[in-house]
DNA sequence: ACAATATTATTTGTATGCCAAATATTGATA
DNA sequence: TATCAATATTTGGCATACAAATAATATTGT
């Protein structure tokens, strides 16, 4: 049926997976979506990003980032503060609840992706990785 | 690194490919989007369908056919008939030029594809679709 | 030093996509 | 038949996401 449509088959089941994400979020009462929550992990990682480097790690565009981190602050979970080094730039520092929501997500995103693993068989389960990375690569 | 980020590593590929589609319909002088190409392909296979068809066929919210089915009939690829059977629903109906955008779309979409299966290890190539669906009945 | 160029973040506009609520119509049931 | 539940679509609100244009600052070439 859906034998070559690897377009569709990608879509759908990204969309699946990120409906579950978001539905899991909230029924752990965690206030952040998917995407700031990608933010609150690369903040956690190393505190004080540039917006530039945030949306490199995520991959996604600079003008995207503006606005998730737009919200993030109205919701007191990040700071904008200043770059002296570079005056074009701004640096994202995580709040104590920030960094209190981003330990809370992180059980959830983790718990997932074990369930996701377990769903990919032993076999093939390293191929499915390389073979989302390979994509990657080559469509960048 | 992503050894074991399933949920960021299906996200960043499947944007990497379907911002690679978008571009390439852009290249050939296509009008439609990725998602409106969908709706055009599931006309092409049965005209006719109601905006429930549609929504379930592409698994995506009733809400965002009605924008999709807009947008189209704007650019006059498609028309919303009544339905006389049940007044409730509303049917959807390729115009010429819509069919003929669809086959030109098509062409991309197919020469992608084969390209993602390219990509695909031989081994492990009926796997990596059928993990894909597996996750998609597990998180729907 | 100065002009041309590049980089960083933001703004604006458009397109998805979801959910919840509103609307219209149909079907079922008391 | 009157009412209530189910179904189909639309609307409005919010959150991504990208592209193009803009403003501010840095860097580079001459």
């Amino acid at each position: 049926m859906s034998k070559d449509r690897f377009i569709f088959s990608l879509y759908i089941a990204q969309s699946a997976v990120k409906n579950h994400v978001i539905e899991e979020l909230k029924r752990a009462g965690i206030k952040v979506t998917l995407a700031q929550s990608g933010v609150l992990f690369l903040l956690e990682e190393a505190d004080g990003r540039k917006m530039k480097e945030l949306s490199a790690g995520l991959r996604i565009d600079n003008s995207t980032i503006t606005g998730l981190i737009d919200r993030l602050e109205k919701l007191k979970f990040v700071k904008r503060l200043p770059n002296p080094k570079d005056r074009r730039s701004i640096k994202i520092f995580l709040t104590p609840k920030g960094a209190d929501e981003s330990k809370k997500a992180k059980v959830v995103i983790k718990r997932i992706n074990e369930a996701i693993r377990a769903e990919i068989p032993d076999q093939c389960g390293k191929s499915f990785i390389e073979t989302l990375v390979r994509l990657t690569k080559k469509f960048s």
